[in-house]
DNA sequence: CGCGAGGAGTTACAACTTCTAACGAACGCA
DNA sequence: TGCGTTCGTTAGAAGTTGTAACTCCTCGCG
């Protein structure tokens, strides 16, 4: 909502149409997923006849690829959000948790199983590693002196992915299991793998993070 | 490949066409997966035409249900196949893996984004414990005496998943912890998300698993 | 202020998809 | 040797994505 008042009146109706049909694509993903998206039907629900969509979008997939983009950018910007004002991983772990849940759909458009031919740009990549630095920095600040383990060694050898951040080797896994754990419980409670076995999927997440912070779970 | 010679010829060669129809359809998923799979492309690939295989499957979703079936059949029959010989949890563990890089995409297909309709069947959640019980007396044989948390506590009043096995509270905190990791570090490995992070992924896994038998990871 | 260029939206159409309906032919059981 | 079931076919409806060609409006420049 900052830089729309681009340049010329062309180009400022052009960037509203085209987030008035993301806006629409959200509302038929987040009521039947994003194998249901339809441009048809966005003309449809937009008074516009079909083929007018293609001149904001070359087609399905680079619509798809820009909502992928701004979940990334909705769900870096939320753990940003919640980093800048100093929160520990158990409260970032919280904001993610309420993020996916928020929107199901949106979560598994980024975790979700990937679409056959799609690669993700290297801007995905940015956004990504956007996400990695604000967990590393809240758990240098929560844990700085994690006992290196093996694996951490591995890691510190391989840390293309944390950028430059000064991480300690201990905390570079400390973030990875923090991803990997806590997208398990997640991605197994959205796809409804929880439902009917009885517990309560919310107490299995703080169970998981607990165990990470160093409480038992 | 049992019960092939069900009883009358026709059935023999209905069931025969089923699990041709099915074949292609794997081979298709396998290369493009699940949600590039057509009817029609199957029934070219068989030389026979399109609405022909409407004959043995009421429609696509028919389909891709009994193929979600299968890939489960697949996944309880080879947990079970290490089980009965006495594997320990890392070894069922490996098991898993390796049966989810060898088709990722029928990974995806149990694990992956739901299916917007779908719902799954009993058989399914039937087999689903099938797997459970497997990973459960491993568990159980590995690591009798886990102790209790307050969230196995709650597991243990909250045990429907469980079915009537005798495994104690801690151990069905372990075999659930199990899942869930294990899960979080496989789908994002499947779906690439590990790309460019210059790190080994059967590292981490072998990591996480190691975490859960007790050893350092 | 007027006019030309370019962008927006339109219809028409091609090539797909799933899936239904109606028909002929082949197969197996009695 | 029939006769009925079931198979596979073609035709077609209702979708989808995406291209092509055409009209019309609007914006910006002289």
């Amino acid at each position: 909502m900052a830089k729309s008042d681009a340049a010329t009146p062309r180009e400022r109706y052009r960037a509203q149409v085209r987030a008035e049909i993301k806006q629409h694509a959200w509302e038929q993903i987040a009521t039947a997923g994003a194998s249901a998206l339809s441009l048809n039907a966005i003309a449809k629900r937009m008074g516009v006849s079909g083929p007018a969509l293609y001149r904001y979008f070359a087609g399905r997939d680079e619509l798809i690829t820009e909502l992928i983009r701004d979940a990334y950018r909705s769900l870096a910007d939320a753990v940003h959000a919640a980093a800048v004002t100093g929160a520990d991983p158990a409260a970032l772990a919280h904001v993610l948790r309420d993020w996916a849940l928020a929107d199901p759909h949106r979560y598994f458009l980024i975790y979700g199983t990937p679409v056959p031919g799609y690669h993700a740009p290297d801007e995905i990549t940015g956004i990504s590693q956007e996400i990695m630095a604000d967990l590393l920095t809240a758990w240098t600040a929560f844990e700085p002196d994690v006992p290196a383990s093996p694996f951490a060694a591995h890691l510190a050898d391989h840390r293309d992915w944390a950028g430059d951040h000064p991480a300690p080797p201990g905390v570079l896994r400390r973030a990875l299991a923090f991803w990997t754990r806590l997208h398990g419980v997640l991605s197994l409670e959205l796809a409804g793998h929880f439902t009917g076995m009885g517990f309560d999927p919310a107490l299995l997440f703080r169970a998981e993070l607990d165990g990470l912070v160093g409480r038992e779970g």
